[in-house]
DNA sequence: GGCTAACCGGGGCGCACGTTCCGTATAGTA
DNA sequence: TACTATACGGAACGTGCGCCCCGGTTAGCC
């Protein structure tokens, strides 16, 4: 929840207390509730104008932008202490687990994560390669240890979070356990 | 592509084919680029005006319902004959490919099915009803073959037909072989 | 050919939402 | 306390889209 660059002049108190309202609720409004809602929404429910909005974040998408990047940071960073964890397959599936629960919880980040409202890849690219780079770690090891089979790619594993958290969301009805341990079962190596 | 219920009087020969062209379009344009695409622009490409659309369909909503009947119609119909192939697994497979098929070349009915703009199940429950009674048959007579783990519920293959047509839609880079080859080999009794 | 009911087109209304503007209030400073 | 740069709020604007309406057109029938 930083800063988006450079170091302009400091904000007044009531600035920063104002943009850190703004951006807490927007956290938890998009996250329950999804990138559809409406800027004046957020306002409303961040006791602000919106006119206080725009001028921390120029734009809707530079607001959920600033959320998406803390969130993916925090995820790679959980990314990088499972790599260090002794088992390399408990770390590739709770690092698995812990993406299609966020994506149960956080209904803003699937968004975003399916380009539904707009592009993380084109729009925050350096944040995408470090999610894929500490990704590499956890699956090359996973499969060196024969705990997933050889050959599923970053990229297949990021599409499957992606078809796992749209399970969540969708499947009302179902209990999400057993249809992520199906996934989870066709990750390992073949018998 | 029939009527919507109950014998109105016959319609006019250039309605029934304006109604024709406009059910076509919008077929092609939905399945091509999802709910999203408004009337008007359906209307130009049927060449017609979009009061003439909401002549025939008084709700947008209802018009993605009478195209969304039909293709669900159609797969019910092939679950069927399925049903009646030799072998129970590849049937029970053969369909599963088939709807995450369907989900790559008809991104209407991936929204439809996600309840992304409306609501399938609230709104043509027979038809969702037929749909699943079609799949328990496929899925029983799989698992009673041995050929799917025996704890997956109905619910649960539906849920993971949606992930899955989530992942055809989203992973741009991968090829979607792989992925669906995961999720078809988690669905395979345990080792 | 003439008559009427059915149908057509597209302009217009209402609403929702992203974004901007400006008169007012207030934090920071001397 | 007085002064000013900074920030605030919310009314207002533009746009996009679902949906309705009405003057004109046409199919079907005598």
């Amino acid at each position: 929840m930083t800063s988006t660059s450079g170091a302009a002049r400091p904000l007044r108190a009531d600035a920063r207390r104002n943009r850190a309202k703004v951006l807490q609720t927007a956290y938890e409004v998009f996250a329950a509730e999804g990138l559809g809602v409406p800027i004046d929404e957020i306002a409303r429910r961040a006791g602000v104008g919106a006119g206080t909005v725009y001028r921390h974040f120029p734009t809707k998408e530079a607001l959920y932008q600033a959320i998406v990047v803390d969130r993916v940071e925090h995820l790679v960073g959980t990314a990088r202490e499972l790599a260090e964890s002794a088992d390399p397959g408990e770390a590739f599936f709770g690092f698995f687990d812990l993406m299609t629960t966020a994506g149960a919880t956080d209904k803003g980040l699937v968004d975003a994560l399916a380009g539904e409202g707009f592009d993380i890849e084109a729009a925050i690219p350096e944040h995408e390669q470090a999610f894929k780079d500490a990704m590499r770690e956890l699956l090359v090891r996973a499969q060196a240890a024969g705990a997933v089979r050889a050959d599923v790619t970053v990229a297949d594993v990021k599409t499957l979070m992606v078809g796992c958290q749209a399970m969540q969301r969708y499947g009302g009805d179902t209990a999400p356990t057993r249809v992520l341990e199906v996934v989870r079962e066709g990750l390992r190596p073949a018998r």
